[in-house]
DNA sequence: TGTACATCAGTGAACGCGCGTTCACTGATGTAC
DNA sequence: TGTACATCAGTGAACGCGCGTTCACTGATGTAC
């Protein structure tokens, strides 16, 4: 009874679905509206019975993307608790993970373009996502050696800017068309060097 | 006598002149042959005079920034020697400097999706820009810790990748948009914690 | 210096294409009585 | 249960647009004699 039998079933989230097949394999700018539709067997008119337009299509796959994106990190973090290292280090491979996973989403999220703005609601999406990584980086700046500890917020920055570098650069396109060394085992050794480096994790690794 | 004085001058600058302007705006997948050509003041069937098309358009685009980029990355890498360190700090400078002052080139290169192999011109030009990084990563090897020290080639991806992942993130668009660090210090703070956790520099920055 | 000719950079019109979006419509589904 | 009606998801035709590319052309430049 609750939203069952509708003439298509549910084509918003078949359409969406639709979207991020193209995106993955289009890129962002490369997905069309009119392709979407087609693929979920429907007319180009009727995707704006769901969605203002072209572009709020792509922000509900940034969306749904952010929401499978924060939880994941937030159960990755928590995961790794009571240990702020672990939870840290838990935190950046589901980053690498969810990039794999859910290539379509990444690329509505981070190469769509489209401002973090564009709505209240992703805006509020965006923050939820960086407020995870920023949560780790607080608690593990507790444990560094004080003195010259770097702000938290500078932390998580690296680490993003690491993890979004080894994203784009070698997880991308066919295994090892860049590196020798699979994506995982370079961002976990680059995290484990930038640690010891912050004064954590003297030996390990 | 060389050759001025054409029809154009020199159209075959002009049109990449005007389609690195255009990609630095639109990016590489908005940018269009027909607004190149506009730009340059002539008829779009004129760029057929110059290039094969689009694409190869994009490719001198990109063949130009791999030139300069290489340049610029062996002289930085140059001017810090003796020192391993300093000459693979300054060559991690180089980098964002570049990324800074040539973004039409940048995103030719790097955000365009054309294949490394689309040329063999590109594929050694590409070749080339990697190569100055992958020694800078060599010599610096050198002089770490013995026993545990991770591959250069690995050394070099990570830079690579925070790079690339500061660029992407934080030094795009207006200043401040995405954190409280101007992207170089963000830069500079994750190469010194990086190389901190190598067992090199081991209280300064 | 002056004329005849070859070259070839750039023109302008045309092409077929797929795009995002609009609109009046139609027809299946759900609801009221 | 059966009929009349309202809703509204999806249709299909049409729009104007800018794209990349082609083609026969034209006209300025450079060269030969």
């Amino acid at each position: 009874m609750p939203k069952r039998g509708y003439h298509h079933g549910n084509l918003r989230q078949a359409l969406v679905d639709a979207a991020l097949a193209l995106i993955e394999a289009k890129g962002p700018t490369g997905f069309t509206l009119s392709e979407a539709a087609k693929q979920a067997g429907v007319t180009p008119a009727a995707v704006y019975r769901h969605f203002e337009g072209r572009e709020d299509l792509i922000i509900e796959c940034a969306l749904q993307g952010h929401a499978i994106f924060g939880d994941l990190m937030e159960y990755a973090f928590e995961s790794g608790q009571p240990s702020a290292l672990a939870a840290f280090e838990a935190t950046g491979r589901a980053y690498l993970a969810f990039a794999r996973k859910y290539p379509g989403h990444y690329m509505a999220m981070f190469e769509s373009g489209l401002s973090r703005h564009a709505t209240p609601e992703l805006s509020r999406a965006v923050n939820r996502s960086r407020g995870v990584l920023e949560r780790a980086a607080e608690d593990l700046s507790q444990h560094i050696p004080e003195g010259r500890r770097p702000p938290a917020a500078m932390v998580s920055s690296h680490i993003w800017a690491m993890s979004h570098g080894v994203v784009e650069l070698f997880a991308r396109g066919k295994p090892g068309a860049n590196t020798p060394f699979p994506p995982e085992d370079l961002l976990e050794a680059g995290i484990g060097v930038y640690l010891r480096g912050l004064g954590l994790v003297p030996a390990e690794t």
